[in-house]
DNA sequence: CATGGACCTTCCCATCATGGTAAGGTCAAG
DNA sequence: CTTGACCTTACCATGATGGGAAGGTCCATG
């Protein structure tokens, strides 16, 4: 099939499926007559697996380690799930970190009156003022 | 001062001194001679604002906005806080998203037995099978 | 006075994942 | 034979930041 179709299939746009194959995320697919790209249900799976393993936040980085990780048959169920619990680790750093800008910020916003005047504790607080 | 010391006092380094600049974020500084930017204490306290709200996620764009808003002595402290409220969201959104990640990912974790046998749900899922 | 080193300048490139657009080739149906 | 849907490559953009190269400025010390 053709690329447009494997994008719907897969679920990986067209743009993308170009550019994992210029990054080596996947094989060159092989070419028709026309130069049009060539895709089969081999194909249609990893680009599957590459879009739900980012829907799940990994990178392509990582997606590399999972890709030859799948195709291994000799791999260790440790070896996945010592680099998921590394991706789970990096994902709670993030979630802390957004958690506390919105504490930080609901604090802020709360002690603003949101009204016609200009007193803000939230300028003031971004301009340096110490915290009420 | 230099560019070296303003980055040092503000907490915004050289090069994104120069980049606020070059968008327009920050004005243009006055030169010296020697063609080095010269700083004074408004654009630290502006240097730093700006550090300030990266520190709690607001993007360059809002950044510009706030920074509008501070020099506007008419503001309403509604418009800071409407602002700050879209910002809350956006960053809720995106802890909602990883928290999404993170609890699939510890589901599936836990259910990996971490050994040296190769089965592994995390993989089997990635690999489209259904959620055992 | 000369030299070294610490600082500055601009310019270009890289990240990460994705999308847009332009200019042109292929192919099937009308 | 044209139209339209599809494909191709190539370049540019995002957002915020860093790295590095090549070269200019300036001050202190030998």
């Amino acid at each position: 099939m053709q690329i447009g179709e494997a994008a719907r299939l897969s679920g990986v746009s067209a743009k993308m499926i170009r550019h994992y194959e210029a990054i080596g995320l996947i094989p060159s697919a092989s070419r028709r007559d026309s130069n049009y790209r060539d895709y089969g249900h081999h194909d249609l799976h990893r680009l599957a697996f590459i879009r739900r393993a980012r829907e799940l936040g990994f990178s392509i980085a990582e997606i590399r380690d999972l890709l030859r990780l799948w195709g291994d048959r000799s791999r260790s169920s440790a070896e996945v799930k010592q680099l998921t619990e590394a991706h789970i680790g990096a994902l709670e750093a993030k979630i802390e970190a957004l958690t506390e800008m919105r504490a930080t910020l609901a604090h802020l916003a709360e002690a603003c009156g949101g009204d016609d005047r200009p007193d803000c504790p939230i300028i003031d607080r971004l301009a340096g003022a110490a915290m009420a």
